[in-house]
RNA sequence: GUCGCGGUAGCCCAACGGCAGAGGCAUCCGACUUAAACUCGGAACGGUGCGGGUUCGAAUCCCGCUCGCGACACCA
């Protein structure tokens, strides 16, 4: 006799066995047996985890409980459903663990690859396993290097001397994205700007695109915003001031705001700016270079935290504004270097239009150069921000007192307003004095509109050597080039030393057998063929030295396309096959966490777009729709002081919390789990105690799937309830009984089910599959726990279809049972593949409604009428049911809301 | 500092501009039990962060403030 009680320990294993047997959740491609064209398709994506040696923690099953809810539901509503899972596996954390330990990183990799997995599998996803994908697989990364490849060949890949961020403890470069205020993302340690060769690619000649094709993404806003503030357009002008007294010509700046161009008093060049060294007059040199020289030691953190007191130097040079005479003394102003100027930004100079740019105005004031106001605030502006003594003016002489002295006034003003002191453009709203301006210079030839993004091109290489090789050859004379695609895959070499060389060679460098090779080069001076070569070795005429690149490609880069991959992961002859890559593209959902917003979802766009160009696929844009589930955080403690306190050295007793150390009590906080605060719930645990579907219910109930909540453990035995509840609806789970085990007997005695609970029932369709459309998990589940409550109220009267129809909505979200209690009604076949019972929106409405009616807005009485009941009927029944109230009153409306209320409003 | 998101019962959270309460947890009472746990039944609890406005009617829309979280942070 099967077992009685809801035995998640048991039906769980064995379910997943089942699925793993049968291959249930295997997708054919098109092409393969069991496809059906006929069928819509739906890609629904995680983002893939990093195998890290902790396992998973309750985050990782949050979104992909989310994802494979909708997986399940999307097959059951008829849709071929591609919902695939993999690693992204490259990574510091494994590299720095056999740095310390000596263990290859291949082999921790791997057994966290086989820790997660499980961990995964146990969970009852369903994933198509048959095409995981790991990036550190030689199968895998050969098309990562293939894309480079294409990248190359197109110009979107160059080397380049540039200022980089050098990690000294981690041994690497870092990309600007992986510093934050001067410290690495990864492990928080200091790193310092330095200049080396790096590889690049040319994100910013997609910049454009990669914003304008946003508008037509469904993601959430905020995450939109991001990509745009960091894509950073900026539309205005390049202008050109003369040098006075030189030969060095101009100096050309950017600004955003030309028509303050008559406001300009002093220029500035950023400390790196290459005329800085020709400029400075011999009196100013060795206040300059101190300045430039100090300015090359700071680290961006310094210089950002110095941001408060601006600095610089004068150079003794000066320049001509542009818009006035040379004879005019207006004209010549002086110019300085301030590390306020980025050099990386627009053309690394600037004019400072002190009056109308608070960052301008500080350094002005501090060094006493002249501000002189060119654009004329609004009335409204300049009565807010009046000083004391002008406040009551009119409007008037308020303008005649900003005119004279703007530095008065509470702040700089810096927004759209009227031009005046500025000849040409006198009386211009700024737009329109943008534009005259702009056009005017361009007549002159002295500037020209421009537009400037802030995203700069996207530095590639890294000092590792747990990442892609780069399919690269350097030649003896510094050129470079590809080796043949037929070479691929690039294999990392085996290494027993793979540690930070302690300068700023890679680790690659060591491996000496791999390093060198004789390149067959053809008459075109295309590499052929390349062999090993040893020092000393003879070469034949048609080949060429060269030396392998011995950096190595960032964790982005086998993120930048794993969604690809999944479409034909076992395809050795292509990357993708493009009937596959077109039937399901792009991804119809993505889910994961927010804190990819920026740097994966901007490259993983920009590698999209570039095989979109080069026609390996036929979409725009890779992620049609995006959600971004929220962070599990859970309590921790404070005590009086404010200090965090690990949640082992708290207890509990007394209703509050108490510091076990001192006895002083603690406040309950929520804050990210840590290892340090003792806080990491892990889902095995849970899985153990209460089971897989208890687990995926819960991380769905506890709140909408954006939006941070705490993890709290005592509500976990809620949902357990609720699935036992479910369990013992079906099953007689009384083990004293004699048929202990068995269905109810309502369920096999061909019963009708009750005509309310089929009201219930259709209800709860249709609230659940609304709410799945909407990702509004929780409310889905509270609906189906109102129909389980409502049932046990006389459990006997449910009949069997409803049973039936009621196990397969619970199914997405709980598999397992769902699949037991599925077998347990006699069904033979798995239920992944069932029909989404549907409902009659007729049975969804129930026969008479009970109507609020208020009086002038408050609730004052309610009454009991037929759901179909007339507009004047329902007036009717309300007017009689607070006949009291109305009483010697004049009515002056009735407002009805059909379903609802009816309103009366009265006078008197 | 700027931008974004959010504040509803002791807690997590529901509520097309229409009766503030769907669900879960915790609490209390009761049933079951020798007892406890489990389970089951029942009860109590707030007027929606604060102040204005729009409306017949505001948790919901608008304005200002406040607190929390997140992102960006001299980008000319």
């Amino acid at each position: 006799m099967p077992s009685a009680k809801y035995t998640p320990r048991e039906i769980e294993p064995h379910w997943q066995q089942v699925w793993a047997a049968q291959g249930t959740f295997k997708t054919p491609n098109p092409g393969d047996a069991g496809f059906d064209p006929k069928k819509p398709k739906y890609y629904i994506l995680d983002m893939f985890p990093y195998p890290s040696g902790a396992g998973l923690h309750v985050g990782h099953p949050e979104g992909y409980t989310a994802t494979d809810i909708l997986a399940r539901y999307k097959r059951m509503k008829g849709f071929q459903v591609l919902h695939p899972m993999g690693w992204d596996a490259y990574g510091l954390p494994a590299e720095q663990y056999a740095v310390q330990t000596g263990v290859h990183p291949r082999i921790t990799t791997q057994s966290n690859i086989t820790n997660m997995k499980r961990q995964i599998q146990a969970l009852g996803f369903s994933y198509d396993w048959d095409r995981e994908v790991d990036t550190t697989d030689p199968e895998y990364y050969r098309w990562t290097q293939w894309i480079f490849i294409q990248l190359y060949k197109k110009g979107l890949a160059y080397l380049a001397e540039v200022p980089v961020w050098w990690c000294e403890a981690l041994g690497t470069v870092l990309a600007n994205e992986e510093v934050i205020d001067g410290r690495s993302e990864r492990g928080d340690h200091p790193c310092v700007r330095r200049p080396m060769k790096q590889w690049m690619l040319k994100i910013t000649e997609y910049a454009e695109r990669l914003l304008a094709d946003l508008e037509t993404l469904d993601w959430p806003e905020s995450i939109k915003i991001q990509q745009r503030n960091w894509i950073g357009k900026s539309e205005g002008a390049e202008v050109d001031f003369e040098v006075a007294d030189s030969k060095e010509g101009s100096i050309r700046v950017f600004t955003t705001r030309p028509d303050t161009l008559y406001g300009a008093t002093y220029m500035v060049l950023a400390p790196e700016h290459p005329l800085v060294a020709k400029l400075t007059t011999p009196g100013q040199k060795a206040a300059v270079d101190a300045y430039v020289r100090a300015a090359a030691q700071k680290s961006d953190l310094a210089r950002t935290e110095l941001a408060k007191e601006k600095t610089g130097v004068f150079t003794g040079a000066y320049a001509f504004n542009p818009v006035f005479e040379k004879s005019d003394p207006k004209a010549k102003i002086p110019i300085l270097i301030a590390d306020y100027v980025l050099t990386g930004y627009g053309t690394g100079a600037i004019m400072a239009v002190p009056a109308h740019d608070t960052r301008d105005a500080e350094f002005a004031v501090q060094y006493k150069l002249p501000i002189v106001p060119v654009v004329m605030p609004p009335e409204g502006w300049l009565k807010a921000h009046a000083p004391a003594e002008a406040k009551k003016s009119g409007a008037d002489a308020l303008r005649a007192h900003f005119a004279q002295a703007p530095q008065s006034f509470a702040e700089f003003f810096t927004d759209d307003g009227v031009a005046f002191n500025s000849p040409s453009i006198e009386g211009l709203h700024t737009p329109e004095a943008k534009k005259k301006i702009t056009q005017w210079l361009e007549g002159r030839g002295q500037g020209k509109g421009t537009i400037n993004y802030r995203l700069r091109d996207w530095l590639f290489s890294r000092q590792r050597y747990w990442g892609e090789p780069f399919p690269v050859l350097h030649f003896e004379d510094g050129s470079h080039t590809l080796i043949p695609e037929a070479e691929l895959p690039l294999r990392l070499p085996e290494m027993e030393d793979f540690k930070p060389t302690g300068t700023f060679d890679p680790p690659l460098g060591k491996a000496k057998d791999w390093l060198y090779v004789a390149a067959e080069v053809d008459a075109q001076g295309q590499v052929v063929r390349t062999r090993p070569w040893r020092e000393g070795e003879a070469l034949k005429a048609n080949e060429k030295k060269a030396r392998r690149e011995t950096n190595t490609m960032p964790q982005w880069a086998g993120s930048c396309w794993y969604y690809l991959r999944y479409l034909d992961a076992k395809n050795d002859r292509k990357g993708w096959r493009p009937e596959v890559e077109n039937y399901w593209m792009p991804v119809d959902l993505y889910v994961g966490g927010a804190e990819h917003a920026v740097l994966h979802l901007l490259y993983a766009r920009f590698w999209h777009k570039v095989l979109y160009d080069l026609g390996y696929v036929h979409t725009k844009e890779p992620f049609q729709r995006l959600f971004n589930q929220g962070l599990i955080t859970a309590f921790a403690y404070q005590d009086e002081a404010g200090r965090l306190i690990p949640n082992d050295e708290v207890e509990e007793r007394d209703q509050g919390f108490f510091v076990k150390a001192t006895g002083q009590p603690a406040k309950q906080i929520t804050a990210k789990m840590s290892k340090s605060l003792k806080n990491v719930v892990n889902p095995d645990d849970v899985v153990n105690e209460y089971g897989a579907d208890t687990l995926r219910l819960y991380e769905m109930f506890i709140g909408p799937l954006d939006g941070s909540k705490p993890w709290n453990p005592r509500d976990v035995p809620g949902v357990f309830r609720f699935l036992q509840r479910s369990w013992r609806l079906l099953v007689e789970d009384d083990e004293s009984k004699a048929n202990a085990g068995a269905l109810r007997a309502n369920l096999s005695n061909g019963q009708a089910g009750d005509a309310e609970l089929e009201r219930a029932l259709h209800k709860t369709i249709k609230k659940v599959g609304d709410d799945l459309e909407r990702m509004a998990f929780n409310t889905a589940i509270s609906a189906m726990m109102i129909f389980v409550n409502e049932c046990l109220k006389a459990p006997e009267k449910l009949g069997k279809s409803q049973a039936e129809r009621f196990v397969l909505i619970l199914a997405p979200f709980a598999p397992h049972i769902a699949e037991e209690l599925w077998q347990r009604l006699g069904h033979e076949k798995v239920l992944a593949f069932e029909p989404w019972p549907a409902f009659d929106e007729a049975q969804t409405k129930d026969a008479s409604l009970e109507l609020a009616i208020q009086v002038n807005g408050k609730v004052r009485g309610k009454t009991s009428v037929p759901a179909d009941a007339s507009e004047d009927a329902m007036k009717q029944a309300a007017q009689e049911a607070v006949a009291k109230e109305l009483a010697g009153k004049t009515i002056v409306k009735v407002i009805v809301v059909k379903g609802r209320l009816v309103n009366i409003v009265i006078k008197g």
